[in-house]
DNA sequence: ACATTAAGTGATT
DNA sequence: AATCACTTAATGT
């Protein structure tokens, strides 16, 4: 049998079809992006990109081509220090965020500096870059959008920051795990204490004896890749 | 039933 | 709090 070759339909330019999902979102998640035209803008160029859980989104040394606009799921941003493989959790980045890393990133044109993962299943917007720019003069509310995440995004690190330097071990354990039930939205988190070890820099054994303390004291309760916050 | 992986324990530094 | 050297428990094949 023969199939026929499909020739290419020339697009207009000047008609860029927009997707409507993409609106709505944008309406949905991102109120402050309010301005009509730059919703169109995004549902012309934006492109919707779904995560399954546990798949890496971007890796270190990667050129950054979009920035992402999440609207569902949770992605977790790690950054690796070279010398001996040890990962920092930065933080997790939820619906309606965005990654300020991937902001600098791109407008300095740089490799990426981190890994990101989807937590859960996750879709998001991706903006290519070259618009990231464009934007930021065009649209006040897209300029505002940008500064305010840098703004959070600062605060945020910097609690991370104090709590590894100030905090002990029992505290960093039990705000990890309200930070994930939070992305979540359950208070059941799946998960190895391999894992939170390695997202706290701390050793499989201590996590799963601070754990235990926990759940002694009726905070939680464990089971196998299973922890539920009570 | 057996192998593999996760979690628990105690001793040592 | 980390590391080691196990043990025990849960799961996959």
């Amino acid at each position: 049998m023969s199939i026929p070759i499909k020739t290419v339909v020339p697009r207009q330019i000047d008609t860029i079809k927009m997707n409507p999902e993409i609106i709505s979102l944008v309406k949905e998640y991102f109120t402050e992006l309010s301005e009509p035209s730059l919703q169109e803008e995004i549902a012309k160029v934006g492109v919707i990109r779904e995560f399954k859980e546990g798949e890496i989104i971007m890796n270190f040394g990667s050129f950054v081509t979009a920035v992402p606009l999440v609207v569902k799921g949770s992605i977790k941003v790690v950054r690796e220090e070279e010398e001996d493989n040890k990962e920092v959790l930065l933080y997790f980045l939820n619906a309606g965020e965005t990654c300020s890393m991937s902001f600098s990133c791109c407008m300095m044109d740089k490799r990426s500096d981190i890994r990101t993962t989807a937590e859960d299943d996750s879709k998001i917007i991706a903006i290519p870059i070259k618009h990231v720019n464009d934007w930021m003069s065009k649209y006040p509310s897209w300029r505002n959008f940008v500064m305010r995440s840098y703004d959070s995004r600062m605060q945020e690190l910097v609690k991370t920051l104090d709590s590894i330097a100030f905090k002990k071990m029992d505290e960093r354990l039990w705000e990890y795990l309200l930070k994930r039930s939070k992305a979540h939205h359950s208070n059941i988190i799946h998960s190895t204490h391999q894992t939170i070890a390695n997202d706290l820099n701390a050793s499989r054994e201590a996590i799963s004896r601070l754990l235990k303390q926990l759940e002694k004291k009726g905070a939680i309760s464990l089971e196998r890749n299973k922890i539920v916050l009570l």
